[in-house]
DNA sequence: GTGCTTGCAAAGAATTTGCATAATT
DNA sequence: AATTATGCAAATTCTTTGCAAGCAC
């Protein structure tokens, strides 16, 4: 699948850029990401990867969020969810049925964003806007 | 103090129409509630409520979101804190030093919120803007 | 070889639940 | 009296940490 091979070869060089060892349960973690449709919890790929250990498991995840490759969406209650980064900046659009997390872009609301920073007392460092909603799949 | 005479009140009312109990331990978080200024954690109104049993400062936060009373705010990795909900709606500007939560209100956002709605698939039922920041006090 | 990595198990932190007891209405 | 609420402790869930052994470079 070329979404597994690119995402391979983004991981290995973020690792090199780094400084940081290719190894074969980084690789795994990475290939199982790479096949993941939406976003996923930290323990379920643990749970799927039962030859990696959980800690190493979740060390990657945190590595890979860091850099860019996964983003890290909050469920309501709080819980994190990631899924694979594909476009620069982006919102989330959260099932509160079936938890699925979608991207979503808005030159619009970007702008405004941005203009609402500069009103803001204090440095801005970045923003979060999720939609919660029972996406067309759980309506039926 | 005002805020606590009229939180307390509030509550009362809420607990009444509701079918709840008006009960000494509720009164006693609420009461704590409301000389509070910003956003706290469950267990640090625990901590500071000793004589009441942690499931129920638990049991009664959960209870006051849900009425409306608190609301919730989620830091960058999920934690949860809470605030006195003071107006209707509103989103959060989170100081990701110093962890203080402020209201935020925009019109123009809420519009422009309003119409993304509109326009994506699926049942929308709410949304969530934070904005991340250092504030004010924490730059010095 | 040197130092980053792994895996395991244990430690933690936050929150929920079961249940007998106590308190409200 | 009929229920709802409380408190305690135990159970859960998710995540991190310590550390000896292993592997990449």
């Amino acid at each position: 699948m070329m979404a597994t091979d690119s995402l391979d070869a983004r991981v290995d060089e973020i690792l090199k850029s780094l400084g940081r060892r290719t190894t074969a349960p980084r690789r795994q973690v990475a290939r199982l990401l790479a096949s993941k449709r939406g976003a996923f919890s930290a323990e379920s790929i643990n749970a799927e990867l039962p030859e990696v250990g959980r800690a190493t498991v979740y060390r990657t995840i945190r590595l890979l969020a860091e850099a860019g490759v996964l983003c890290k969406a909050l469920l309501p209650d709080g819980s994190p969810r990631y899924s694979i980064d594909h476009s620069w900046h982006h919102h989330h659009l959260i099932c509160s049925s079936c938890e699925t997390v979608e991207e979503f872009r808005s030159s619009e609301l970007e702008r405004l964003l941005g203009e609402l920073s500069d009103e803001i007392p204090g440095q801005v460092l970045g923003h979060q806007v999720d939609f919660y909603l029972t996406c067309p799949n759980c309506l039926q």
